[in-house]
DNA sequence: CATCGGTTTCTCAATAAACGAGAAATAACG
DNA sequence: CGTTATTTCTCGTTTATTGAGAAACCGATG
């Protein structure tokens, strides 16, 4: 798996040699571990005796496009909610993925010019961004602070303070704070039942959001989340209705 | 691994003691591994002390997506060819993989009303289709031997002549082959220079696929594989000049 | 066609890490 | 708060991984 990991985006193949120097094993350690990862395809030869990713990913990328919970909740409205969108956007499924946030569905419109770098399967920062940021705000408070320690921001009490004003406002937007040019509008979904805290989001041209837009697409966001969430009950709902009953009775 | 592979798509989530039954081994054994899949994003948990297959696979996906050289060189004309197609079709680009098929992208256009059977990250049965059979009838025949025998189909000599008359011809069209009412167009896609036998493929409904439609799209296809076989020598071509060059000469 | 440099596989003994059974701890549930 | 189910931990034993080097296997070259 260190083996795997060492494959990225600024160096996609690697030679045998160069891998045991990274890793630091021998070279006769590091071809076993390639030919076990070949046989696995996880792993496939490129030229000159280099090495690169295998379609072994394609194969469980699909399986988890089909089975991901907020994958199957999610994949309608994110579609509706870009083509309600009424101006050139990108919309974004993402989710905590170890301590970051990661897209794990994104939609175009058909008249998009801009990519943002928020993208299906790249990780990204934490604490920047409308889309980290609603999902940060809905975490529970042990899970933050361990989140934030790990981002060096666990004695920030205005960031703390922050995320408290947008989990109360239930949405937020923010301008140029990853791509510049580009405002992102984002919703939190949360589903307890599933131990999921995730967002809806859009991403759009600075210049054509203007506050009508803005209030518009905000509460489209608002809404398809509440749908997303609903969806991702009945989901995983059948064995959870008397938990939630449960909950119900604890509050009266 | 092995444990990984167990999820798939009709039992996507598992408990630890149906993987300890399934696998032969110890839940403890069993509990250890999971444990070790989870810190790698490899599996995640669900509901129910269920796991299922994490985000990690995602975030692979998406660096095969940017750097396999075959996406890379023929994703702008799949994009092309089911944009000029002129009727509801979908475009794939598939490869060897393992022993079987798999599709690597698939591209649907607008009006599309079907879903066919090939889809990316979906392996396919080797011998049937014109998607598989036309990248059959361009392996090198010592590999197609192998794999013939794997698929049982090694003394067939008739599937042999099959596969002659389709190499000879440079495109394959199947009707109903793997999906009722659909039919199937493809092209091969070979560079002997990265090692790699893929083919680009439309899928379109039988009924739509008249004598006209079908020559012309052949012809798309055809002239749209060589257009991704030769960015493929340019995208590994740097190296491999000198190699174009000595070939040439050879002949001469 | 023999040779050469580089790549990959193989051999084998030493070592370390995985294994399995069961206990302990933790979490879920009524 | 007790009970069950789930997960982690402990610890000897055993097995499989490790690393160094030799051997085999390419493809390129003269």
């Amino acid at each position: 798996m260190a083996a795997l990991r060492l494959f990225n985006e600024a160096q996609p193949t690697w030679t045998v040699s160069d891998m045991a120097d990274a890793l630091g094993s021998p070279p006769s350690t590091v071809y076993r571990t390639i030919r076990d990862l070949l046989a696995e395809g996880l792993v496939e030869t490129s030229t000159d005796a280099r090495y690169r990713l295998g379609p072994a990913f394609i194969e469980f990328d699909r399986l988890t496009r089909l089975t991901d919970p907020l994958l199957r909740a999610g994949a309608h409205v994110l579609d509706e909610t870009v083509r309600q969108a009424g101006l050139p956007c990108v919309g974004l499924l993402s989710r905590l993925y170890a301590d970051e946030v990661m897209c794990i569905a994104d939609r175009a419109s058909g008249d998009v010019r801009f990519s943002p770098s928020y993208e299906r399967g790249r990780p990204m920062p934490l604490t920047q961004g409308a889309t980290s940021k609603v999902i940060l705000a809905r975490l529970p408070a042990r899970r933050l602070t361990k989140l934030l320690a790990h981002a060096g921001k666990a004695q920030d009490a205005g960031f703390r303070a922050e995320l408290a004003t947008i989990r109360r406002q239930g949405f937020l937007v923010s301008r140029g704070e990853i791509d510049d040019g580009l405002a992102g509008l984002a919703a939190p979904v949360v589903c307890e039942e599933a131990g999921l805290v995730a967002s809806l989001s859009l991403v759009v041209e600075s210049e054509k959001l203007d506050a009508f837009n803005e209030s518009r697409l905000v509460l489209m966001l608002v809404s398809a989340a509440a749908m997303v969430e609903r969806a991702l009950q009945i989901t995983s709902g059948a064995p959870l209705l008397p938990r939630e009953r449960e909950k119900g009775a604890r509050k009266a």
